[in-house]
DNA sequence: TCTGGGGTCCTAGGACCC
DNA sequence: TCTGGGGTCCTAGGACCC
């Protein structure tokens, strides 16, 4: 008998932003609702009431313009740090269900129950539990792999007990499998299930039953492994301690396309300040710096000019100076007369523990350099005007009243 | 007109070294 | 001097996740 046979469980809060939002508005209970990424953008999160609108995932706001001014949907505004609270809560909840505990995003974790001799019932428990305490409502799936876990909580939804046990290998899994789309398998994401479903494999089950020297050549090492993990074979091991970050990622979309180069250079050497902060703020320093443009992707006539250049440091840097200088000489490689810009960013890779340097930032920022390109962004920003339905728009609701317990 | 931000992992090609 | 192979690093890009 393999000894490496697990029992994984996956709890994932149900509309997690909205969730958090009714906690603290109950008029919003019952009510179709949706929450927007940053600068209200496009929707990041549904209630179940959205779904059925319907509401699709990410798209843009003005999208669904009719539906919010007819009053059909709430659209609320982002509130990271209530989210990040509350997150926090429930995942001290759930590790005290079993000894490991994998936190996988704000909303998601792993749990290893292998040594819990009724996985259904603890899980069933600490839904019941995060929901008393906390006041998100979760949902659970439980199966030998993560990627088995995944698809069980999908399918836990539909579950008035709010948990799901995906049969082990054999034909009642496969009976599961049938039954839901290849491109829900955690992996395989649209460009991938496009490439199969020209081969054929439609199903979880067909990739689950996929010949992995083809899967291999097509897809490489991660095919392979959605292919072992639906069959039950663990490749993707549960991180109970959080790994250190290895990059450090600061990007922004600009309101209208950009075109001048000092505008450009404004823009991405504040960025280039802000992973600075971070760096310094995680006790860390980068060795690489990739700064990258992109062209509007949803304009098929603009002037594809997206484009990236590295940058590495002779020696592991956490200083603004030396980033700003690097975002700069890299932004005029990129830049070209006929670009058109609508997103830009820098990137710190080769991340390690800083020594001593730390000490000497504050002698060598800049600061009267810096609050020049600060300005310059911001003025950037206000010229090309970023979404402005928080500053007015009647069926947008301002948060401005609501504060973390 | 208006389309997020922050991550991870993998791969390929060229340069360079031995 | 010429030729070749293998390993590693650097750069750039693509796919995926929440």
């Amino acid at each position: 008998m393999a000894t490496d046979c697990r029992t994984i469980a996956l709890i994932d809060c149900n509309s997690f932003y909205v969730s958090c939002e009714r906690l603290f508005d109950l008029s919003l209970r019952g009510k179709a609702v949706v929450v927007l990424s940053n600068n209200d953008g496009c929707v990041v999160a549904r209630s179940k009431e959205a779904k059925s609108v319907p509401v699709a995932m990410g798209v843009p706001l003005f999208q669904i313009r009719e539906h919010v001014d007819a009053g059909r949907v709430i659209a609320l505004s982002s509130n990271y740090t209530l989210y990040g609270d509350l997150s926090h809560r429930v995942m001290s909840t759930l590790a005290e269900v079993a000894a490991v505990q994998e936190v996988y995003s704000i909303d998601e974790c792993f749990l290893d129950l292998t040594d819990d001799s009724n996985p259904e019932r603890t899980m069933a428990e600490a839904r019941a539990r995060v929901l008393h305490d906390v006041g998100i409502p979760t949902s659970v799936g439980i199966g030998q792999t993560k990627t088995l876990a995944k698809l069980a909580s999908d399918q836990s939804k539909a579950m008035p007990s709010g948990v799901f046990t995906m049969p082990p290998p054999g034909p009642l899994l496969a009976e599961v499998l049938r039954r839901i789309p290849a491109g829900d398998v955690w992996g395989c994401g649209p460009a991938i299930s496009k490439g199969l479903a020209a081969m054929g494999v439609i199903t979880a089950l067909d990739l689950a039953r996929m010949n992995v020297g083809v899967m291999k050549a097509a897809y490489g090492v991660t095919g392979v492994r959605m292919i072992d993990e639906l069959r039950g074979t663990r490749c993707i091991a549960i991180e109970d301690a959080p790994a250190q970050k290895k990059t450090i990622t600061v990007s922004r979309s600009f309101g209208t396309d950009v075109s001048d180069l000092e505008e450009l250079r404004a823009a991405v050497c504040a960025f280039a300040e802000r992973a600075g902060e971070k760096l310094r703020s995680d006790g860390l320093a980068a060795s690489t710096m990739r700064t990258w443009v992109d062209h509007n992707r949803f304009k098929p006539d603009a002037p594809a000019c997206s484009g990236a250049c590295d940058t590495s440091f002779p020696i592991a840097t956490d200083l603004t100076p030396e980033l700003i200088a690097a975002a700069d000489t890299a932004v005029r490689r990129l830049w070209r007369p006929d670009g058109r810009w609508k997103k830009a960013g820098v990137l710190l890779q080769g991340l390690v523990r800083s020594g001593s340097r730390q000490e000497s930032f504050l002698d060598a920022y800049d600061r009267p350099r810096m609050r020049m390109l600060m300005g310059a962004l911001d003025q950037l920003n206000r010229r090309h005007g970023k979404a402005t339905i928080a500053s007015g728009t009647r069926a947008c609701k301002r948060r401005s009243n609501i504060r973390p317990r």
